[in-house]
DNA sequence: TGGGCCATGTCAGGAGTTTGACATACGACG
DNA sequence: CGTCGTATGTCAAACTCCTGACATGGCCCA
């Protein structure tokens, strides 16, 4: 047998991101419901209104979701008409996607929101901290890849 | 409108957080399909190792998902042989739960796949400043509750 | 003793997401 | 010019997860 015994599973870095991940997304959820947005729509929204012009695949990776999953997301906001998509492709296959007006009222009644947690999130680290804190995240993620 | 241009939402600690650990979900279900289990399924596996006899609503909140996936989820590992749940209720409704020999097995498998995509995404992440980033993710999630 | 309160397990239904597959469009290269 | 490789949009099916709801069991306290 080993020496010492090895670190339960809940004390490594992978357990504490999902736990600090996983109350971010469940107070979104709670936040975003009476704005009739799902998290995924939410952050469509945020990515078109820095970005207009997006297409399907793109949104998908900065949302983190798939392309098929953006495609229900998109097809749920063109409904809704938070956003409008463009029916023929100027270059390759990419259909660029806009925020309508309705569409960025609405994301900015949901901003307030999400901005607040954001904040209230931040808060709990120290200020000296944060800008490690952020290059820490970052690196961890191009380490794992895309 | 404001003096300064508010800064874009993938500029937030909530993204930042959401890339890494949407990073790391992607590889640990990419990591875990071989040995033909799910995340919840392992995480599951992972903390009746540390805590055997662990209730379904125990180890829901341990794995950051509802009673009733973790139910779903249990009786996908009953099924496999993988964990044998209590037919009787000691205390309460609760129903304890324990690895099998094969579940054990089955953990310590997957926990080599784990166990290496954490030590990989550690070693982005000065050695000076974990301490600190464990801290901080904590607080995160101690602040938005549960 | 009895009622209010909370936690647990479970069922039913629906919403969201993924994997797999296919057709189309552009660019690079021989 | 033709072909390969890559990227995109979309369809179909399955899976996962959640919300809502209900019944049961223990605890506290009047």
């Amino acid at each position: 047998m080993a020496q010492h015994t090895t670190a339960p599973a809940t004390a490594m870095l992978g357990y504490r991101l999902k736990r600090a991940a996983s109350a971010l997304r469940s107070r979104m959820d709670e936040g975003l419901r009476p704005h009739g947005l799902t998290v995924p729509q939410y952050a469509t929204l945020e990515l078109l209104d820095a970005q207009p012009g997006l297409s399907n695949a793109e949104l998908a990776r900065g949302a983190f979701v798939t392309r098929q999953s953006m495609n229900v997301v998109l097809r749920g906001l063109a409904d809704g008409g938070l956003v409008r998509r463009a029916e023929v492709s100027e270059h390759g296959r990419a259909l660029p996607t806009h925020l309508t007006d309705d569409g960025r009222r609405r994301l900015e009644a949901a901003r307030d929101v999400v901005f607040a947690l954001d904040r209230q999130m931040t808060a709990a680290v120290p200020g000296r901290r944060l800008a490690d804190l952020l290059t820490d995240l970052d690196a961890m993620a191009a380490e794992l890849g895309r």
